[in-house]
RNA sequence: GGAGGGAUGCGAGAGUGGCCGAAUCGGACGGUCUCGAAAACCGUUGUGGGUGUACGCCCACCGUGGGUUCAAAUCCCACUCCCUCCGCCA
């Protein structure tokens, strides 16, 4: 959430910069307004309370002093004021949790440089490679679908069987090929990120300081029985990791990574590009996350940038980065770069990677905190995260991109020395259908 | 799933209704002493919030949330987590 103290100090410069993601000037008033309330309310109940513990002692010491006519009458005042505070708090710690579900549901401030907008039609391309549609013959024009069931790679149907449509599964080279693709991801950053491996389940206070709760309940999926919600993306348990801690100056920048299973209701997009791979429930992710000082945040986000670019390039496949506008900006976001893979077959740009500087924002609902070195008060980090590749799209465009006229996939380089051998997909590896 | 024990400051650990934001030991930091170090001695050492120009002052926090009481770390209830044993089980 955003830090309570800009409503107060500067209001109309928070407004602007949430105008900015659409926010009503209004929503941002409501929870100025709550804020006064509320702190007026507490210094009220602070105020009688200190009278109450004032007169409490003096009932103790009138007890001992074997004064219990003095007792009494001393007693029966502080239970009055004891009424009194009772109100005055039942009142302060409502206002408090609306203020606080108001700062929940308030978006972070887009980052100076976010380019402006009202949606996704106003995102900016800010470069593309390696992309000449002339290059591409009639046998990469087939969609990774219809190679998947042709290879005996990927079965939709049968995924559809066991779990219901939108969840995939992979079969022989085509489960070989997630599986690389992830390694592939961790060992291209192993140089600077320490590799993690944390719970698929998390509980309500994880899926709040990330910005998935309050208002994204419906895209994710919650175990009631045991009030635990499935990671929507490994972003989660790795931002919330640290959550409560006051870190040591010496531990910053974190670098973090892990591979996870990610899923997703997709509640919203039902019947929008859901052929294939290009939307499921389920997927496995290599997620970067740094945690880092203000200081620090830009050189990160350029950091994850490249290295998610450099997974896509070193695959040989053709990307662009979007920078995304406030109108399309995440609720926790300053600043978002989506790194789009072109696949042939579909003929399309798919979003491979999203990498994003989320401020202080994410942090302070997890108080991560970290100690300057120079001492003095605690500081709320930053943190930022980003796909180190997202098997699902990555997938689709490799095998579309790859394909060959004789119709099988060829391996790239740098994924062969995850496949035993093999430089090629045929389909004649562990055939299951 | 059953039985029992526990959760206190950076760590260990005392505290069972008022004198407790909290003994004691340890750690860390600063100082005295020393050529320097060790030892010894002295001091400092939690988080969040409010308020004032300011040395400051005030409030909250002893796992979390409720309750009892004039007064709660301390009593009661619920929950969460940790540990031990048994059962089950990759």
């Amino acid at each position: 959430m955003i830090d309570v103290r800009r409503l107060r100090v500067e209001l109309d410069a928070t407004k602007a910069a949430l105008a900015r993601k659409g926010v009503p000037g209004a929503e941002v008033n409501r929870a100025a307004t709550l804020d006064v309330e509320q702190r007026r309310l507490a210094r009220e109940a602070e105020d009688l309370r200190g009278r109450v513990k004032v007169l409490s002692k003096q009932v103790g010491d009138a007890m001992r002093e074997g004064e219990p006519a003095k007792a009494e009458a001393l007693r029966e005042e502080s239970r009055l004021l004891g009424n009194e505070l009772a109100t005055v708090e039942r009142e302060g710690s409502k206002t408090e949790r609306q203020l606080r579900d108001a700062l929940l549901r308030l978006p972070n401030l887009p980052a100076p440089d976010a380019p402006d907008g009202t949606s996704e039609a106003d995102n900016v391309v800010v470069r593309t490679v390696g992309y000449d549609p002339a290059r591409y013959g009639p046998h990469q024009r087939v969609p990774h679908w219809d190679i998947g069931t042709d290879l005996h790679i990927l079965d939709m149907e049968r995924g559809a069987k066991i779990s219901g449509s939108m969840f995939s599964l992979f079969t022989g080279e085509g489960a070989t090929l997630a599986r690389a693709l992830c390694q592939l991801a961790l060992d291209r950053n192993s140089d600077a990120f320490t590799e993690v491996r944390p719970p698929s389940l998390v509980r309500t206070p994880a899926m709040e300081a990330v910005g998935q709760l309050p208002k994204f309940a419906d895209d994710a999926y919650h175990l009631e029985r045991d009030d635990l919600w499935a990671i929507p993306t490994g972003e989660v348990p790795l931002t919330f990791m640290r959550a409560n801690e006051i870190l040591t100056a010496e531990e910053l920048p974190m670098r973090l990574m892990a591979y996870t299973p990610c899923f997703r209701r997709e509640s919203g997009a039902a019947g929008r590009d859901t052929r294939g791979l290009l939307r499921v429930h389920e997927f496995d992710k290599v997620e970067l996350v740094a945690i880092c000082t203000r200081t620090d945040a830009p050189a990160l986000h350029q950091e994850l940038l490249e290295r998610a670019t450099g997974a896509i390039a070193a695959l040989g496949l053709p990307y662009r980065v979007v920078d995304i506008s406030t109108g399309d900006l995440g609720q926790s976001h300053a600043r978002q770069f989506d790194i789009e893979v072109y696949a042939p077959g579909c003929d399309m740009w798919l979003e491979a990677s999203s990498v994003s500087w989320f401020s202080d924002y994410q942090a302070r609902r997890a108080a991560i905190r970290y100690r300057p070195r120079t001492g003095g008060q605690t500081q709320v980090c930053d943190t930022l995260n980003g796909s180190a590749l997202a098997v699902p799209r990555v997938w689709a465009a490799l095998v579309e991109t790859y394909r060959q006229a004789d119709g099988s996939v060829e391996i790239p380089d740098c994924l062969q020395p995850y496949f035993r051998g093999l430089t090629s997909i045929t389909g004649s590896v562990g055939r299951v259908g």
